[in-house]
RNA sequence: CGCGGGGUGGAGCAGUCUGGUAGCUCGUCGGGCUCAUAACCCGAAGGUCGCAAGUUCAAAUCUUGCCCCCGCAA
């Protein structure tokens, strides 16, 4: 039977580890980040991948740095090693180690947006389509010899939270479709183009706010590309405002870009964006509070909202 | 001791500075109007004002301690 170690931190993986744990070959060790502080509490917080492993008393192994520790792994005689998000460059040493090679399944149709966070960058470039693609680990990031690969078409209303899943799944499912195959030598491994490769980085905080000189179906991409985390956000008051939701509205607004435009009954705001179309703000979150619709927003107060204000400054 | 906002019927808020009948916009329930309605009209229920102690004739409001939520920073 063939050995597995399996390599994920975040929710993406879970469904991928779940599949592992159904598949035929033997799961013998499941590696993630260690526990981390989280929120403004800092309290130990287990990634999902631990937790589910812990479920089915499968060994867990947490390595603050993955160079110091590759021999624990190697230990366990790993026939092939199968990664997603996991967090950390695998050390050459071990990628050259199990028979079958270290793979990879990755949330995006490589060699485009290679890097940390290609489901964001999928929308957040208007792309209609990613998918999963399963590859070699290479010393490169993302950069190997692909293996399997399954589009996804991204819908007009997708945010990152329902791609995620929808990646999530496709990618648990191409792995185990690809397994076998890999196992019986019957894939043909096929090298990325590199002339075509994009990135999609890690985003940076300055990059969450909105710049509402943009067009608006720009705009639109960026409040669902960053939804539900980290979350666009602009400023109002001088204070931080998230923006949770917002449609594009197709009518035409003079204005300053940023300015609210219209007050829809009492349930959005509309603000001008930078080709005089506007965007219609149904969910936020104000500095301070929690996250509500503009609806329950206004209830608070009919006056919090004022047409002729001009958000981001 | 990182900085800041906040905890008031189910939701979002006002009231707190200047103690003295707990209010607003919604929601819920009942009734009415209507061909009909998420619209409109009438009515009702629902709150130990985060917790505890203190000051006071009297505390949502003042004092002290604690708990919890959130924005920023890490």
């Amino acid at each position: 039977m063939k050995r597995l170690v399996f390599m994920g931190t975040p929710d993406f993986s879970v469904p991928i580890l779940e599949t592992l744990i159904q598949t035929a070959y033997e799961l013998v060790l499941v590696v993630t980040q260690p526990d981390r502080p989280k929120g403004r509490k800092k309290i130990m917080t287990p990634p999902p991948v631990k937790k589910v492993a812990e479920k089915y008393d499968i060994p867990v192994l947490q390595p603050e740095k993955l160079k110091d520790e590759y021999q624990k792994i190697l230990a366990y005689e790993p026939d092939i090693i199968v990664t997603a998000a996991y967090g950390q460059i695998l050390p050459k040493e071990l990628l050259e180690i199990p028979e079958f090679g270290c793979i990879n399944v990755h949330a995006s149709l490589l060699p485009e947006l290679r890097g940390g966070a290609p489901i964001h960058h999928a929308i957040l470039q208007g792309k209609q389509k990613t998918g999963i693609t399963i590859m070699y680990m290479a010393e490169k990031l993302d950069a190997g010899d692909m293996i399997a690969q399954q589009e996804v078409p991204i819908a007009n209303n997708d945010h990152v939270g329902s791609l995620h899943d929808k990646l999530s799944e496709t990618g648990a499912r191409l792995l185990s479709d690809t397994l076998p195959k890999l196992f019986a030598g019957n894939v043909t491994p096929v090298s990325q183009d590199e002339s075509r490769a994009t990135f999609a980085y890690n985003i940076k905080r300055e990059q969450e706010r909105i710049d509402w000189r943009k067009r608006h179906d720009v705009i639109y991409n960026h409040i669902r590309g960053l939804h539900p985390w980290p979350v666009a956000y602009t400023t109002y008051n001088g204070k931080v405002m998230k923006i949770w939701w917002g449609e594009m509205d197709d009518g035409h607004y003079g204005g300053t870009p940023g300015e609210i435009a219209e007050i829809i009954g009492d349930e959005a705001f509309i603000v001008v964006c930078g080709n005089q179309k506007g965007i219609r703000i149904t969910e936020i979150q104000p500095a301070g509070k929690k996250r509500m619709t503009v609806k329950q927003y206004l209830q608070g107060s009919p006056d919090r909202i004022k047409t002729g204000i001009v958000m981001g400054d």
